[in-house]
DNA sequence: CACTCTCCCTAACAGTGTTAGTCGATCCGT
DNA sequence: ACGGATCGACTAACACTGTTAGGGAGAGTG
């Protein structure tokens, strides 16, 4: 269950646990964002003084480090269904819309790349899924990177701070269509194709976007799966 | 040259400039990185004090829009040379190149997704040599938007904090070989893919990465050039 | 001269991460 | 049962942070 790192077990009854103070973490962050979520806050949600936490955590950053990996907790691998590439967009689709669900997921995901241990079991499952599709084992491991890498960027534009026009009232989709029209009223002889490709280039939906990247990456992998199996052996047939 | 996007010229001289406090902000960000990037360093920097500042911008955020379009100031595209693959490789490797140049520019232009008059150039010349490779109108703007989210999200990793263990004196090759060894430790019988994969997963660098991945994602947009070139003959499909 | 407008100032507010030092409670060995 | 150690919280403080209110020097214009 909890992984002890040091060798101290939980004597009596500590009152605080790291545990407790993660959860507490994350319900500040769901409640008052990334921005709100302070040392003093996580202490209050607790009835206790922000002092005291140092006592369990190094650092706010250590802390964030926690909150990390509990934001994977409740990740659910996809089914076991379909051929590999079905299983890897589920994947990715299940993750975004998994960082999506918790509030600034992917600002305080991004770039936190020491994998906790609720992340090392989804790693595993899915490094497990590319060797039995027939990726060989540096692929299956850049491909494991590569795929992280791909969705917690993507979300984090996604989530992001909408720039400053987030301090006025406008909304996502008020800014897509200003957007449209900044472009479109661009000066046509130095950026003709941003103005000719205004509407293509702000219509499209987040979910449109995502999908069209995540696409075109599994044809990438298929590619490499087809070479790969050329030069490695006969290889198992994906189904 | 200055780009003033309200009605007001400069009528004496203000001493300080948009243009001036943006460049100050840009040399604390460089010697100081994003976390010391204060306002009150800033309006030092111009030997003037904190709330100068908000009389030339509404709020940090927007000296943060202000300053992520100043980081792509000297961002050059690639010469036109080669096939699009090889341009657009060459877009990306330069890309994130770039950000890597600058301290901490991932951290800065993350989700900041306005794009700025410089940014602007750039997309403008990428969306009109994907238009010439052939790519549709919407295709290219999903491409050109992709590219993008995927070399920042890459950067943005690589960039990163490190986790916990900046604070330790723990350079980045160090930690990558702890990190291997943590997971070569993991217990066999329920983490056998990240024990056996240990090396594989820990010991390419950031580049071996990133190439990786942008030859997959170069490889997908390949398989969409072909099949759309079938494809597209006639009328436009939707819409 | 008076008036307005530009532009920077001081002072302050509320909040931040973090450290030092303190102090009660609980456990341990004698 | 007592002395001491250790745990686990506390108060106080430091050095910051973004941001606002209001003041006031200086220039341009009537």
């Amino acid at each position: 269950m909890a992984v002890e790192s040091k060798s101290d077990d939980a004597p009596s009854q500590p009152g605080l646990t790291r545990q407790a103070l993660v959860q507490a973490a994350l319900r500040v962050l769901e409640r008052e964002g990334v921005n709100g979520l302070s040392m003093r806050k996580v202490a209050a949600e607790l009835g206790v003084k922000a002092a005291s936490l140092y006592w369990h955590v190094r650092n706010k950053e250590e802390l964030l480090d926690l909150l990390t990996d509990e934001l994977m907790a409740d990740a659910e691998a996809p089914p076991r269904e379909g051929g590999w590439r079905e299983q890897l967009r589920e994947y990715c689709v299940r993750y975004r819309r998994h960082l999506l669900g918790k509030r600034d997921a992917a600002k305080v995901v991004a770039g936190r790349l020491v994998p906790g241990p609720h992340l090392l079991r989804l790693m595993e499952d899915q490094l497990g899924r590319l060797r039995e599709a027939g990726f060989s084992d540096a692929d299956a491991a850049m491909v494991n990177y590569a795929l992280g890498a791909f969705v917690q960027g993507f979300v984090l534009q996604e989530q992001g701070p909408l720039s400053a026009s987030e301090a006025m009232g406008a909304g996502r989709r008020e800014v897509a269509t200003a957007a449209g029209e900044q472009l479109r009223r661009l000066p046509q002889e130095t950026f003709p194709h941003l103005v000719a490709l205004a509407d293509a280039l702000t219509g499209p939906s987040m979910e449109d976007r995502f999908s069209f990247a995540l696409e075109r990456l599994l044809d990438g992998l298929s590619t490499l799966l087809e070479q790969g199996s050329d030069v490695r052996k006969e290889g198992t047939p994906d189904e």
